[in-house]
DNA sequence: ATCTTATATGAATTAGATTCATACTTAAGG
DNA sequence: CCTTAAGTATGAATCTAATTCATATAAGAT
């Protein structure tokens, strides 16, 4: 008759034998350090043999521990193979519910990559455009613009700037663009709602007053502002993670201006006892991966 | 990243699928056919495939289940390998508290074979003679009379039969023995207690009443009286159980005489939330085991 | 020294596994 | 046929195990 060990303690423990780190095995878990803590001692009891020299911050596998984590990995792998090989070819759904311009600017581009890795989970977009909170019941995953409320797991993508921005062909007609010359440039604003125009919250902060003689379009999404400066028509204020790509493909540039914060963080939000589903997991990591670049 | 089912169910499938029967698999697992079937079920959902077919009484793997199993007997052959490689050589205890005359005539000449199977396992025998309900305190597991007691787990071994025994020699010196050629015997006769001495109890079933002149040695425990009857000194009423070795070995035999029941049963009891134990599942199933030989 | 970055730990909470009671399904026997 | 027997299924209740939370503890780093 077979002996078993725990077997949640064992996926435990080879995640943080693995990186000798508990702490960073909680990313890869979604658990607490304190779980991780608590299952390695229930291997530790169970086979009644230290697993992990702890000196001080390091931590260190005894010889026992090191034999337990290689055979392990190897175990696991296997199983993750053969739940592959089992897995019925079913799609899961995740519902995202992101911004328009964050949608067209950063997901949609770098989607294809998360399909690569995920063939089987088939991604829903939804637009939010206001009040992201609560878009809980409509989708698995969502935008939020501020972390920390109690209950939800955030994924941080990014602190929002916001950057000036225009063509390269609009920068090189003009000699230059700075806080003066900018006077004489179309300004590409966005009209926020309860915000007000984003090029005015940038006046109001760098005490800068536009003259009457102003030249302003006014557009109702960040995204079509950003789409007019590529076409040239002028200095738009864009979130720089959206115009990240822009900016390195050379479709945009952003003059030496000062920007401002609008305290909007971007965080992929969820439900924090969903974190653990596959398909939110599985996403998450990308984020964090994606984050990493 | 790595995907990993639900352990648990993987570890409950795969002996349901060795048994390709739900409920022979409580056995193995000490849990109901209901806990199989939910774990079943969980796995089933989890890869969106049906592991097993259901024809009315009978249950097959299908193909993805067929491969599951096979793939998954070896991981978790090599996970108990791996356990065991492990484990520090310490030893638990098991306690267990039974009947004097249970533990030389049945129980310690079978022990070097658990021992055998469970090296790491050290039984520590105390005798109880009377009440073994609540002997749970002093042991792990303990002899008891009747089952069904509610929380506990009974593994019966034997209904118990009282049937007289005597000497070979003392046999062959009697031309016979039988109802009436008894009266000229000794009677090894157990004094218990308040359940009265055996051998009145045998009169009164069989409608014997013994002469005067009944020649009566009376003892405390069965074990003597089983001891003075190997020794020819007249014929005792014992346990078949526990004298099934004696007259195995030809150091007693049984007249064709009367038995009667007792209506004790041996079961091994302990706690119903503690069977899962490694050292009690052990021990159980190894009963089980002796019980079939 | 004190701050920072780790793990440890006990109590409370949450999620998961198991039982219980009972329904359902089919093969076998009267 | 109808009934019983021998299995699995299922929903609710219960119990166990895993996880968090809040906080302690330890040892490098500044």
């Amino acid at each position: 008759m077979r002996k078993i060990p725990p077997l949640r303690a064992l996926q435990v423990f080879e995640a943080a034998a693995r990186q000798e780190h508990f702490s960073r095995a909680t990313d890869e878990l979604f658990i607490t350090q304190s779980a991780v803590s608590h299952q390695v001692r229930v291997l530790e009891e169970h086979f009644s043999e230290k697993l992990f020299i702890r000196k001080g911050r390091q931590l260190q596998l005894t010889s026992k521990g090191k034999l337990l984590y290689q055979e392990l990995s190897h175990i696991l792998d296997s199983i993750s193979r053969l739940n592959q090989k089992i897995s019925g070819g079913y799609s899961q759904d995740l519902r995202l519910a992101v911004y328009s311009s964050f949608a067209v600017k950063w997901l949609i581009p770098r989607l294809s990559d998360f399909r690569r890795q995920h063939p089987d989970i088939n991604i829903r977009l939804n637009m939010i455009t206001d009040d992201p909170e609560l878009s809980d019941s409509v989708a698995d995953m969502f935008i939020s613009g501020q972390s920390g409320h109690p209950g939800f797991w955030h994924q941080r993508l990014h602190q929002e700037r916001l950057i000036p921005v225009c063509s390269p062909e609009l920068f090189e007609r003009s000699e230059s663009i700075e806080v003066t010359s900018l006077f004489k440039q179309p300004l590409l604003t966005v009209d926020e709602g309860p915000l007000g125009l984003d090029w005015q919250r940038w006046g109001l902060e760098n005490k800068v007053s536009f003259p009457d003689s102003q030249q302003e379009h006014i557009f109702s999404h960040v995204l079509l502002a950003i789409e007019a400066a590529i076409a040239g028509q002028g200095v738009a204020l864009a979130s720089d993670f959206m115009v990240m790509k822009d900016i390195a493909d050379g479709r945009l540039i952003s003059p030496k201006l000062p920007d401002i914060y609008t305290g909007f963080e971007f965080n992929f939000s969820c439900k924090k006892n969903r974190v653990r589903e596959p398909a939110i997991a599985a996403f998450i990591n990308w984020l964090s991966q994606q984050s990493q670049n």
